[in-house]
DNA sequence: AGGCCAATACTG
DNA sequence: CAGTAT
DNA sequence: GCCT
């Protein structure tokens, strides 16, 4: 069931494709150019007898603690010794920092310490005189100080600011006015033929008038009253569905036109074609219970429903998904009426998910990013890498219209707010543990009705003990955390994110080099003990930090899925990961690579000895970061590509998968982090257990739960069976966003 | 004091 | 085997 | 960090 509209879409995209395809000369060994073009060249030397003492005081630290176990309490004094090498030599090369004041400062106190012990006592002092005056420095560096993650999301914040005033609407708008207000090509008004009605339904403010006159430019038909034929109600300024509603006369927002947010409109008009509704990103904040009825109906009723609306988005990319797996969702869910156990996987999920990775409310990114919109090009640099990790609070954006102060509805949002900061900051310094606690709190006060004043009412919560509970208190009191405040000045964290971001560093790594004495990415490139892969993602730092648009995601896929099909006509592709669950933008591209009743060695041999090759030649494919190098082992390649034309590397994983397995390797790539793990507890209360080959049960675990045998397999193939089995009502990929 | 958020694949 | 990744 |  092709519908015309998907048909136009597929075919502008594949004529872009072979687009970018003539401009395909970039020939694999033109490289793309590093954006550190250091290397050799001044390259001093260091005083080698003093690296060496280092080096050796580093593994010594490291080599003290097991991981987890830290004790970093030498590394402040590395620090601050450097810092006050920093500080008197104005703007040295960095390379010449930590050869000056080699430390030969006393041993510390016994490796004892609790490192929250030591961060309460160094932090302060270190903090107050030298942190300005450094970070200061590591922004005006001329080096490639790359910012860390704090700056850079600081700075895109204050940018999102500017683009959401008038003076840049107005910017956008000239140019748009100066060379596309001209209706589009009819080929191109891919919203021919629907009706809008915008809540609310004027055209005062200027970002709103903006989308509307774009809309009709692509052919929508604007009712300024409500009337009959209205084909969708799109909900501008972040209203809920309740505030929504008091724009109606009637006080309730009519049924039958397609409710969504202006985020649908605004990736209409980047994608040039009609999105599909039903992502949560286009739902209009408080109408998920609706919704989830609506589904429920839905689901109840025939297929033709859920896919009226559709899904240009779904069928574009996932139309290579073997339909016996999409198709019978609805008899799935239908044949558990099992409720109890889904509670069961909702708690589970509550239990594991951190409610701070996630925008609260899709709309406020998406307002804040463009008023103009366009395509969603220039996301700020996700704080991390990896694609729900580290995204927080979605502040401030404002048209510059109605805008009512009381969309918090959470009275503790300012605590939690805070508290997720805390726990971004604990994640970056590589506490696992704190960093769960401090989520754990925060879901806890999301649950919470009133406003957690005091110690005392803190405690109350589940979730929350003496510590936080006192930090809660003070943050309500004072408006602050005192020791939020010192740790994002500490330069040590901004560091360790700094390279904590470079791919393949993890954090023992980062505290080994901090220890080492390094603090630069230049630093690191030049001295630093790297392997091919951290040197790599040094030098395309900035590209694997930033976030991948939908649609480019969806163009790299375009290419692999080109040399596949070249390949072998019946091989099949689907494109996991955050792309899957509908994310506007992912962190890397995941794709599954499969084929009907092959098995991994076909596939492997398939990928290895033609795809791969081919996509490498023709320059697509930059860099093998991880690859199987076994003849008979491996299953996924890991690597980095860019589109033709296109600087910037993208993080790519492709992931071979025999056809037996792909159910249980869809869920596994599809996640998101916490519904997997949520799904993998739930399934071994069950005794069962699920990994990406499939579902198995009868698994005996021994002594702290590790495992005697595999168990048996139920089921590898179908997502829908695993849900089934395990007892679990099917959610689609974009509802797993725990 | 020790678990909590799993279970694997690849690298060096 | 530790580290990093998914 | 919290909980047992």
């Amino acid at each position: 069931m092709v519908s015309t509209q998907e048909k136009i879409e597929k075919d502008k995209f594949f004529r872009d494709l072979y687009l970018l395809d003539s401009l395909d000369d970039d020939s694999p060994e033109s490289e793309v150019e590093t954006p550190i073009r250091l290397a050799a060249k001044a390259k001093r030397q260091p005083d080698q007898t003093l690296d060496a003492v280092q080096h050796e005081r580093a593994k010594q630290i490291t080599t003290r603690g097991k991981v987890g176990e830290r004790r970093p309490e030498t590394v402040p004094s590395t620090v601050s010794a450097v810092d006050h090498t920093l500080k008197k030599a104005k703007v040295p090369l960095p390379v010449d920092a930590p050869k000056k004041k080699a430390l030969p400062e006393k041993r510390k106190r016994a490796p004892s310490t609790d490192r929250e012990l030591r961060r309460r006592d160094s932090e302060p002092a270190l903090t107050a005189k030298s942190a300005p005056s450094r970070a200061r420095r590591l922004k005006t560096s001329p080096s490639i100080v790359v910012d860390s993650a704090v700056q850079t999301t600081k700075r895109s914040s204050e940018k999102r600011k500017h683009v959401t005033d008038l003076s840049n609407i107005k910017q956008r708008k000239h140019q748009l006015g100066s060379k596309k207000l001209p209706p589009v090509p009819i080929g191109e008004q891919m919203l021919k033929g629907l009706l809008f009605y915008f809540v609310p339904n004027n055209d005062i403010c200027q970002a709103r008038r903006f989308r509307i006159h774009k809309a009709i430019q692509y052919g929508a038909a604007w009712a300024n009253e409500w009337c009959n034929g209205i084909t969708h109600i799109i909900v501008c300024d972040n209203l809920d569905v309740h505030e929504a509603s008091k724009e109606f006369a009637c006080k309730e927002i009519p049924r039958g036109p397609t409710l969504v947010n202006v985020n649908w409109l605004i990736e209409c008009f980047s994608r040039r074609a009609v999105c599909d509704t039903h992502w949560n990103r286009f739902q209009v904040s408080g109408s998920e219970a609706l919704k989830e009825t609506n589904k429920e109906q839905q689901q109840h009723q025939s297929k033709p429903l859920i896919e009226h609306e559709d899904s240009i988005d779904k069928h574009a990319v996932d139309e290579e998904t073997p339909e016996g797996l999409e198709a019978n969702a609805a008899e799935c869910a239908l044949l558990d009426a099992e409720t109890e156990s889904e509670d069961e996987l909702d708690n589970a999920i509550r239990d594991v998910r951190s409610l701070g990775s996630l925008s609260i409310d899709p709309s406020f990114d998406d307002g804040a990013k463009s008023p103009g919109d366009e395509p969603p090009v220039d996301q700020e640099p996700a704080p991390f890498h990896g694609d729900g990790k580290a995204r927080k609070e979605n502040a401030g954006f404002m048209c510059m219209e109605k805008h009512d102060g009381g969309k918090g509805d959470n009275p503790n949002e300012q605590t939690i707010v805070k508290l997720l900061k805390m726990a971004d900051y604990y994640s970056a310094t590589g506490d696992q543990w704190r960093t769960r606690a401090y989520r754990q709190a925060v879901a806890a006060l999301r649950k919470e009705r009133r406003l957690i004043r005091t110690k005392q009412e803190a405690l109350t919560v589940r979730g929350i003990g003496d510590r936080l509970a006192e930090k809660i208190q003070e943050i309500v009191s004072i408006g602050k955390l005192q020791r939020l405040d010192n740790a994002e000045a500490d330069p040590r964290d901004k560091i360790l994110r700094l390279f904590m971001g470079i791919y393949h560093v993890g954090f023992p790594t980062a505290s080994r080099w901090i220890a080492e004495g390094h603090r630069t990415l230049e630093d690191l490139y030049q001295k630093a003990d790297l392997n091919r892969n951290q040197r790599i993602g040094i030098e395309h730092y900035e590209d694997f930090q930033q976030r991948i648009p939908r649609a480019e995601v969806a163009q790299h896929a375009a290419i692999v899925k080109k040399a596949l099909r070249a390949a072998d006509t019946e091989a099949q592709m689907i494109i996991g990961g955050s792309y899957r669950r509908g994310s506007a933008d992912c962190g890397d591209i995941d794709i599954l690579i499969f084929k009907k009743d092959a098995g991994l060695d076909q596939i492997r041999a398939l990928m290895m000895e033609t795809v791969i090759p081919e996509l490498t030649a023709q320059g697509f494919l930059k860099v093998a970061l991880a690859t199987t190098h076994h003849q008979d082992s491996g299953s996924k390649w890991h690597g980095a590509s860019a589109l033709p034309g296109s600087k910037t590397w993208r993080r790519l994983d492709l992931l071979f998968v025999p056809w037996a397995e792909l159910g249980a390797a869809l869920i596994y790539f599809t996640g998101n982090d916490y519904f997997n793990r949520s799904l993998r507890l739930h399934a071994s209360r069950k005794q069962m257990r699920l990994n990406q080959h499939g579902l198995y049960a009868d698994v005996m675990r021994g002594q702290g739960r590790e495992r005697i045998t595999q168990g048996r397999l139920l089921e590898g193939h179908d997502e829908k069976r695993i849900f089934e089995i395990l007892g679990v009502t099917y959610r689609p990929p974009e509802h797993r966003n725990p």
